[in-house]
DNA sequence: TTAATTAGCACTAATTCTGTACTATATAAG
DNA sequence: CTTATATAGTACAGAATTAGTGCTAATTAA
């Protein structure tokens, strides 16, 4: 489904509270407290942003913690997105994947999803960190009616 | 993963076919041999489609088959996508969900996923059925290292 | 040396997706 | 009015993915 993972959306909220204050290095257990997420899935959450992106730097040790490496207004959607989920492939059949191409006439369509992925990717990128967190209001929001055209699933 | 399901995969295929012959009813066997996908594959993906959307008509009985109710430049990917995984939401915390804004504070990130969700639906509506079957190459496409930015998973 | 803190695995439970199957209903043709 | 062809609807098992938890190692300030 065109849905983000869990942690995806935990990610933003983290990057969100990192951006609160710049230089600071707050740990995994404040982070914990202020989002109230379990300590360990703000610990995972954070080790991977870590080991797949350069959006903040960790600081071992004691008084140690995560600081952004950006401003919020220079980190991308995009980048958060794919730190947590890897690169926007909307299908399997893309880049070098020898997955779906094997058996059926499927392929036929294949590499057509390239010029959605990349439009997509360009779309996302326009989005920064920092435009996402002044977006509307939580929870309810006043477009509701807009977004949610189908109730189908 | 912002992964579509390979259902929407076929079911683009699908349609594409049907958009070969416009006003022929086509059967689910015939697409079956036309994609190489089981019978039964095409079958769930034909009634979801006719269930979910008014894409194409069905016609039941000897000679009845699939045929598609618009022409597939008047088809936008988002009427496809939609109708085999239900509306595009990004994240949870998007419409009247009660899940994530429970307990956690998690939540003052909530609905401004929204925006982005509304973004990327105005994005692949203006992409078509017809777009799509005319956009690159299979299997290989030219622009790989354009699209595959990043190799993470 | 100690306490705090991140790094890196590994694993289980929950969820979601895929593919298959069966039964009911509808319809064209002889 | 019977038969063969087709779709509709539903259900389910196996596979794949995700979420959440836990443990141990490495690092660093005090």
């Amino acid at each position: 489904m065109l849905k983000l993972n869990k942690m995806t959306d935990y990610a933003v909220v983290c990057l969100g509270i990192l951006s609160r204050k710049p230089e600071y290095p707050m740990s995994a257990t404040e982070l914990s407290k202020e989002t109230g997420l379990t300590l360990y899935t703000v610990q995972k959450i954070l080790k991977i942003i870590v080991s797949k992106s350069d959006l903040i730097i960790a600081h071992r040790g004691a008084l140690g913690g995560y600081v952004l490496n950006k401003n919020s207004s220079e980190i991308s959607v995009v980048e958060i997105i794919e730190a947590l989920e890897g690169p926007i492939t909307l299908t399997a059949c893309v880049d070098n994947s020898e997955n779906l191409c094997e058996s059926t006439n499927i392929c036929f369509l294949g590499g057509k999803w390239n010029k959605v992925n990349d439009i997509i990717r360009k779309t996302l990128n326009d989005i920064s960190l920092d435009d996402l967190l002044s977006f509307g209001n939580p929870c309810i929001s006043e477009d509701k009616k807009e977004v949610v055209v189908n109730t189908i699933n």
